[in-house]
DNA sequence: AGCCGAGCCTTTTTT
DNA sequence: AGGCTCGGCT
């Protein structure tokens, strides 16, 4: 390949970012600047004209998505696999390292990732074990602990607990510690700190790795937590030469640990070079100008202008909405508008500051019949039939898994109630010995009673069965048979109603998943299967099955960095909502909301409109709320305000019924999700829910028509049309 | 083991 | 308000 084509087509800026000589590098860019392009093109100009093997490249992302897309993109530009190279997530990276030195790292060979819902349930059993008041430390609370203090990379030795509380919180996390070390399980925070400390305890280990990666590259550097800059520190080395892709003005991640002061320490550290990339091409003239204005509002920024050849575009919309209802009808009022243009639906997207106001929009979206697609949720492989049924085969691969253990002792259910169980977990503490073993030291003692021991005998032999009857199979049939075998989809196929369905369904597809699933022959796995649970445990999979091919986006301001819309709606701009009433006192946090409006705004392409509600039904109470000082920070002639033509009507107080009815009750009706009825005394409606709340199998039907929603019991009082 | 009401909590999310 | 967990009851 002629090396001028890895310069072609770039602005003089990323020029100097691709040819740069090595040495340690800042790329600051900006919003829409081409920064995956640039990382991309360095690569392969690491490789054609600094003569790098990709063996000795080194690419880091936050997400798998990233990464794959990054490992993509240079297959595309370098026309050629990038076998060798290593292009990765930071867990994923380093996962791979304690893969390969697992001996090294202290774990056993069959190690296995938990995630943080069952990091929950560990310290969850684990309060109760120890007899603590969940009330005072709760488990959320003390995860989160657990966590921050890993992410700053610090064990328990480690740590001066000032006051009785953190006292108790350090026990935990201590005891907490012991219990995975025990059971052989990593969480996400640990496999970044065990990698971190087995590189830095083995010399030969480290200097292996950074003779072999000369050539580091990280993306979404201002991301980076305390652990992770150390990490890299440690595998640049004194010669190494390390590329750092960022945007301090878009660091929205302060919250679970991210530290953007981390971009000056490594200008100082790594006495390296800034070069910045303001040139934008994505959105118009007016949006970067209320872009940069607003951020310009922030303090100890590096500094950045983002500037377009572009057109100058339309002015922003704001809306003053009457409340959050009249908000939702603007928004879907204005996406009609857009669809009647012939232009489409994936092209626009709805952004908000917290989940829970999706709701009052995805009932506007469904009652115009407005494809959308919500992203969010649970994903894929954490949801909870696939966490059964992944929990028997993690047990098959380690029988030290307490998680796996706890999960499926007694689902589906065979007779082993809370005692027996209690008694599993009281001897395993006391002999210190996985559940697995303690539950067979108590069989063999003769330590429970008949039927227990029945039950428990023949969980284990389960166990053992399906392992045995595995042993030769394919991946796929393993999943199959543990599935089958278990009972799960016995389970599962004797419960009623659409969410059992789509359990079974689910299933059926997590045996797909196996049957589609590569191993990737590089890397250190005992076993497919083994491989398989890391596989999904890194990467959970996608949000939603069903996707609409021309569907509305919706999702938080969060997670829509990185993205980019002709047309964008932010709602809720509204001082409690954004900035968060949380985050009104302290500075800080409010530059950090700043920074993710400053995100929002430059999601936008083409049209952006900025919605608030003056008032605004939230936690149950109607609230007042001023619009928010962000408004005030776009220069006027950036903004039109949309003034309301017509009146608007005040939503009817909500009708509302109460008494539940069941799932099956609803299926009887006939009724489906979506369809259009009339209520005898209400008029029109659109069914919109009828799944039960949580593990309760009430049911809830919601009827929409002027903003009102209603529970309906009684099904005599409905008609289809 | 399943059903149901009381009570509690409520920003953001990836791995 | 709405979703979820817990504990008591059948």
């Amino acid at each position: 390949m002629d090396v001028s084509e890895l310069l072609d087509g770039l602005n003089d800026k990323q020029r100097d970012a691709v040819a740069a000589p090595l040495e340690n590098m800042l790329i600051l860019a900006g919003a829409g600047s081409g920064k995956t392009r640039v990382l991309v093109h360095r690569i392969a100009w690491l490789m054609q004209v600094e003569n790098a093997s990709p063996y000795s490249i080194f690419a880091v992302t936050f997400t798998n998505k990233a990464a794959k897309e990054m490992r993509t993109r240079v297959e595309e530009t370098i026309k050629s696999s990038v076998g060798g190279m290593w292009i990765g997530t930071f867990h994923g990276l380093s996962h791979r390292i304690l893969r390969a030195h697992h001996s090294e790292a202290k774990l056993p060979e069959s190690f296995q990732i938990i995630d943080s819902d069952d990091q929950l349930r560990m310290i969850r059993r684990l309060l109760k074990a120890l007899n603590i008041d969940d009330k005072k430390w709760p488990a959320k609370q003390v995860s989160w602990y657990i966590g921050a203090k890993k992410d700053e990379g610090l064990r328990p030795k480690d740590i001066k607990a000032y006051d009785q509380n953190e006292q108790m919180l350090l026990r935990i996390y201590t005891a907490y510690q012991e219990a995975c070390d025990r059971a052989g399980l990593v969480d996400f925070a640990e496999i970044l700190l065990r990698c971190f400390e087995v590189l830095n305890n083995n010399a030969s280990l480290l200097r292996h790795y950074q003779d072999r990666f000369p050539h580091i590259l990280v993306d979404e550097f201002q991301d980076t937590n305390t652990v992770q800059y150390a990490w890299l520190k440690l595998l640049a080395g004194k010669t190494n030469n390390v590329m750092t892709v960022g945007d301090d003005d878009q660091s929205i991640y302060g919250w679970r640990g991210a530290k953007i002061e981390n971009i000056r320490r490594f200008l100082e550290d790594f006495s390296a070079n800034t070069i910045r990339l303001e040139q934008n091409y994505r959105s118009t003239a007016t949006i970067l100008k209320a872009a940069n204005t607003l951020i310009a509002n922030n303090s100890e920024r590096m500094g950045k202008n983002l500037w377009t050849e572009g057109n100058k575009g339309d002015p922003i919309s704001i809306y003053a909405a009457f409340n959050e209802l009249d908000e939702a009808r603007f928004i879907v009022g204005k996406i009609k508008e857009w669809k009647n243009q012939g232009k489409n639906l994936i092209d626009t997207a709805i952004l908000y500051r917290s989940n829970a106001q999706s709701r009052i929009l995805e009932e506007a979206m469904l009652h115009e019949g407005i494809q959308y697609r919500i992203y969010g949720g649970m994903r894929f492989f954490e949801r909870q039939e696939i966490k059964d049924a992944l929990s028997y085969l993690r047990l098959v691969n380690n029988r030290q898994d307490d998680a796996a253990f706890e999960r499926v002792i007694n689902t589906p259910t065979r007779g082993i109630g809370n005692k027996s169980i209690g008694l599993i977990r009281e001897c395993a503490r006391n002999e210190s010995l996985p559940l697995w073993y303690a539950a067979h030291s108590l069989i063999e003692q003769k330590q429970l009673t008949g039927r227990a021991a029945n039950a428990i005998s023949s969980f284990i032999s389960l166990i053992t069965h399906i392992e045995t009857e595995i042993k030769d199979s394919v991946l796929a049939e393993q999943a199959k048979f543990a599935i089958n075998h278990s009972g799960l989809m016995a389970m599962y196929q004797a419960e009623k109603g659409e969410k059992a369905r789509s359990r079974i369904e689910n299933l059926e597809e997590l045996i797909n998943a196996c049957s589609q699933f590569e191993l990737p022959d590089e890397e250190d796995f005992s076993s497919p299967l083994s491989g398989f649970l890391s596989h999904v445990a890194l990467e959970s999979g996608e949000g939603q099955a069903d996707e609409h091919d021309d569907a509305v986006q919706m999702m938080t301001l969060h997670s829509a960095k990185g993205l980019e819309f002709p047309l964008v709606f932010m709602a809720g701009v509204e001082e409690g909502m954004f900035p968060s009433q949380q985050s009104h006192d302290d500075s800080e946090r409010l530059e950090e909301e700043r920074r993710l409006c400053y995100v929002g705004i430059t999601r936008a392409m083409e049209k952006l409109f900025i919605s608030h509600a003056e008032s605004r039904r939230l936690y149950g109470q109607e609230k007042q709320h001023a619009p928010s000082r962000f408004l005030r920070e776009i220069p006027d002639d950036c903004i039109e305000e949309v003034r309301i033509k017509t009146q608007v009507t005040r939503p009817q107080a909500s009708n509302r019924f109460s008494n539940a009815v069941s799932t099956a009750a609803f299926e009887e009706t006939g009724f489906k999700l979506g369809q259009r009825v009339m209520h005898k005394k209400f008029g029109e409606g659109i069914v919109l829910n009828y799944e039960g709340s949580g593990s309760q199998s009430r049911v809830q039907i919601n009827f929409l028509d002027v903003g009102s929603k209603w529970l309906v019991t009684s099904f005599a009082k409905l008609q289809a049309i």
